[in-house]
DNA sequence: AGAGTTTATTGATTTAGATCAAGCATTTGT
DNA sequence: ACAAATGCTTGATCTAAATCAATAAACTCT
């Protein structure tokens, strides 16, 4: 994009010996220096077996962590002790932004599957970025990326209904795997139904029966927690509420 | 906090003239030249009418803004023209941090009354923090907390009745008002019950119940746009869940 | 100041999805 | 390999909140 010394993911990628440090590299202006800099702060390829704690709430925070293979779930837990899913999280995807702050974790990590991360202390990343104007670019853009995400969220939890939210959630995974090299129409959902329907806001019950009918309308093919997409196009349509034909939440023009 | 040139919100509240700047100093860190060189490159005091666009969807990002007084809504319009609010920015609170991103702007921003505003222009913010590790530090800090907020708003949607969310919204409010120095418990509501509902994921006639079964029941006193919280605690139960008595959804233990 | 428009309240009815209840399937542990 | 526990599905019922409908109050504009 801006700077002169633009190089792609794909050698990033080699740089980094297959480290998802392409996580940190949006579209990627740093420089292959940077880039060797950055790798050498990167803790590699730390292994977790399913329900692995990365952190708790109100631990202190030392290292953004990025996942290499496998998934991870965050969640906040309230008073009464129970949860609520804040986001999973996929190879490539980062795990710790919002607890620069305080200098403390506001929610819970858990490996939902063996998982391997590798992970980043952060006072060598701001230090380095101190140095880097174009990481300290990076940086910024990738909170900012965080803080943009929200929109989507309230958008699904705001206004649609049910079978919306289920579809939009579908949709996502499949765009998330595929930006990763990954199928974008057969993956395996690690999370349970449980929490799946507590990301959306929704009973359990009524994830089961959606997928269910999902299922017998020919859009997936559900095998327990192997996915198979079978009709994006129509999934997308759900996911954007047009619903049978053309149905929508109530309207509000300003 | 960290450094040895701590310096208090007040001295910096003077230092910039009464200009909202606060907003980048949470726990305060900067020292003073560093204030000196962050107020010389702030815009001040805009003036906007009710209904004046800050900026909409799309538009080029050139300049993080800061209410100084009044009040801004951000918002997102979906295809069939229906509006998401984002939410509702008070005096001394940040816009336009979604936007670093891709230096265009996720979502729209309108002024809901008669609003003063400053304005910092990010490029030069950019520069300056790259010379000044405090405010590099401070800018991380920021947008962390702006990721943080996630957390709670994801609460609200996902698992709080409409009680609940009506007293969370007017705690909420309250807080943030306390927090700049005004009332906590008696202010004006700047939105209109359509931007409250909308907000809120409810329908604008169960936020209007709401607010009249709480006038009811002497918790509040709402005459049209002001409104006077007159039971604070109880308030604070409700939004958090403790209904009449005890009342909670749906637990979920891992 | 009064017609017209927008915004808010209140009531009646409907409905999407939660809750309750029960039965299967799958994993876990010994 | 078997029992126990956990997770998933399906059906019946209930309820919180949406929707529909109508009125009333508050701004806007000339």
């Amino acid at each position: 994009m801006a700077g002169q010394n633009v190089i792609s993911l794909e050698t990033i990628k080699v740089a980094c010996q297959n480290c998802s440090l392409s996580a940190l590299c949006l579209p990627m202006t740093l420089t292959p220096e940077d880039v060797t800099r950055l790798d050498n702060i990167i803790e590699r390829n730390r292994p977790l077996h399913r329900g692995d704690y990365l952190h708790s709430e109100g631990d202190p925070f030392e290292r953004l962590r990025v996942v290499t293979t496998g998934s991870i779930k965050t969640y906040s837990t309230s008073d009464d002790g129970s949860e609520r899913i804040l986001g999973f999280h996929l190879p490539g995807e980062l795990i710790g932004l919002e607890a620069i702050e305080n200098s403390r974790h506001r929610c819970s990590a858990k490996a939902l599957e063996t998982t391997l991360i590798c992970e980043i202390p952060f006072d060598a990343l701001e230090q380095l970025s101190h140095e880097t104007p174009s990481l300290q670019h990076q940086l910024y853009r990738l909170l900012s990326r965080e803080i943009g995400h929200e929109t989507e969220i309230l958008m699904l939890l705001g206004k649609k209904g049910a079978d919306e939210r289920v579809a939009t959630f579908l949709m996502s995974l499949s765009e998330r795997f595929k930006g990763r090299g990954f199928s974008a129409s057969d993956f395996y959902l690690s999370m349970s139904r449980f929490d799946i329907s507590n990301y959306l806001g929704l009973a359990v019950e009524t994830v089961s029966r959606i997928f269910t009918r999902f299922q017998d309308e020919g859009l997936i093919n559900a095998k327990r927690k192997h996915v198979q997409l079978l009709n994006l196009a129509r999934l997308q349509e759900i996911a954007d509420g047009n619903h049978h034909k053309g149905r929508s939440q109530r309207g509000y023009h300003s």
